[in-house]
DNA sequence: CTGAAAGCGCTTACAG
DNA sequence: CTGAAAGCGCTTACAG
């Protein structure tokens, strides 16, 4: 049977009241240093741990966060399980050290609203963290904007909803950084290579690519970079054109894929991956485990472990529930760029 | 404000007690048809969700399971934040199916026991999932054994813990199937690649490739799959031997370093991946997106997508939720061999 | 069948 | 300062 306070008062022979303010530190008791430290002794000795339910019924406050994932079948990229995972781990952790802990719930983009009243009408949680992509949310606004709890999104909202708090990567931030990075290197004919996707972070790495590189030529601008065949036809298109019309650097706005399939076309050609002279640099974005086979680019490290979730937890969802004033509701994260991982065909030391 | 049962038994000029039986289809209730769908009606009118808090203090049973991810750091593989996602994902669902709700918990192994007595003591699941090392459990068994809610570990504790329900893949099987694949194209002479660690699973791996082999010469038996170097090496040396002791055959029981650094020790030798008469097979374990270079391989697929998580709801925490019989505690899952991805260079429809 | 009442385990405004 | 009491919103055994 579970421990209660009843149990503790009438061991240490006091009321019920009284223990749970010594135990939950309220100023102004008066109890002797003995009592004190028995209550302490009893409670621990015990395994006393407060009934959720009756704190939370009592109290109205849950000591939860809900995790909605708002997941559509099909999707690429962030929203697959693998990806969201660490931010839902260092969400979580982050959380834990004041004392939330987390509810996790998943949906579709129909029944998102639904899931987000039903939370909130249950009073199952304290607030809320809304993982999906900006369409699926949108269509949700109105439950987000009039629900009567904190909460925070995972997502590119400044402009249709600026006052939502908000975390997620600079997408053009990162793009500018790539498209500068392969500059430095000497670069000065640099393509983009993206995803099809019309989805608000694909719009925004393409952004960010033409915003770094003043009017490039349409035949730079792709969105070949799903799959290996795919990216290797077009940066052998690329490679084909005559000399002054060739790249001689790559942004990627996509995942492995890309990077493969560019360096199957680089390879056939006898040039590799790199930033020396008969080379072709490579920076930009990479899924979880990319190794290439000879060359070396430019990724961005960051990207996998959890930032948004722990950022979230910290600066958006943890002061709110603390009645302390959210500074920067948008939170926009720029990893840095790091040379990829040795090749398979590294020499060895 | 949220909406009490009060409100609507004010609404329809009932008692509170009528309202709760009818919204929770409790059987005996009398009530004329005309008020049944009135109360319906408003509930589904005024929003009406019922106070988990309130439900859970008074009928003693929360709808929720607690996600116990016990992590060591540096932990390699399955702990990882990208393996487990699909699992929790899957879990999430399957218990959804049933109005379960998931609560999820970070720990370390040293505070694994400390966290499950929590949970239990607080009353905040009716089940707990567990997930963690062999090692780390074991640890804290004593805990697991008295606990009072039905719970379900993630792992291989049939010899230490066989009446513990859990759930893993089957990894000896999974590795005889390896190595009867390799035979099936022929191949006699089938080494071993797998991980250094001294984690349950690593052994298992190890444990089926010698239940396939019998009485391997011990040089064909390799941990040096951690890394693409250590695994370039080892297979270097295989293929530097006088021809009768040369592996024409790799199980792996290691992730996509093993199986980069044995394509590149067979490319240099002008020898493929693959099950043609002047290649070399290679089968088994992968990360999660492997891409070869120029090879064809074979590996096990259904280990991504969260089969554990749903299978460890379905078949262990949901019917012990339900009161019903748990008919096999132990799961084991044996996925099916399926041939790699088109490596980068594949030859183009 | 159905309503009034009790009670789950807390916390806190209210008297003492 | 501190105890007794009320009450958070449900559910169900108990009378009617």
């Amino acid at each position: 049977m579970a421990v209660t306070l009843r149990d503790i008062a009438e061991r240490v022979g006091l009321s019920p009241a009284v223990i749970s303010r010594v135990l939950n530190n309220r100023p102004g008791v008066w109890v002797s240093e003995d009592n004190r430290l028995r209550i302490l002794k009893a409670a621990d000795e015990m395994g006393y741990r407060p009934a959720a339910a009756a704190r939370s019924l009592r109290s109205g406050c849950t000591y939860t966060v809900a995790f909605l994932l708002v997941q559509r079948p099909g999707l690429p990229g962030v929203l697959q399980a693998w990806e969201y995972g660490p931010e839902l781990e260092r969400l979580a952790s982050g959380l834990a050290e004041k004392g939330y802990s987390l509810l996790v719930r998943m949906t579709g983009p129909a029944s998102a609203g639904e899931a987000v009243s039903e939370l909130a009408a249950s009073r199952s949680c304290d607030a809320l963290a809304v993982w999906g992509t900006e369409t699926d949310l949108h269509t949700h606004a109105d439950v987000l904007d009039s629900l009567a709890m904190p909460f925070a999104v995972k997502g590119r909202h400044e402009s249709c909803h600026p006052h939502w708090p908000q975390v997620d990567y600079d997408h053009e931030g990162m793009m500018e950084a790539a498209v500068e990075k392969m500059r430095s290197a000497g670069r000065k004919r640099i393509a983009y290579l993206g995803f099809p996707y019309d989805e608000t972070y694909a719009k925004g790495l393409l952004r960010g690519y033409l915003r770094a590189t003043a009017d490039p030529p349409e035949a730079w601008v792709s969105d070949r970079g799903e799959t290996v065949q795919a990216a290797y036809r077009q940066v052998s298109d690329w490679m084909d054109a005559p000399s002054r019309e060739r790249p001689t650097g790559i942004a990627i706005g996509a995942a492995n894929a890309a990077w493969h399939g560019a360096e199957r076309a680089l390879h056939e050609r006898g040039i590799r991956i790199g930033d020396g002279d008969d080379e072709v640099s490579v920076a930009g974005q990479t899924g979880t485990e990319l190794t290439l086979w000879e060359g070396r680019g430019w990724r961005f490290t960051d990207l996998m472990p959890g930032n948004m979730g722990e950022r979230m937890a910290a600066e958006l969802l943890l002061p709110a529930l603390a009645d302390q004033p959210v500074e920067r509701p948008v939170l926009r994260i720029l990893p840095q760029l790091v040379p990829t991982d040795d090749p398979v065909l590294a020499s060895d030391a």
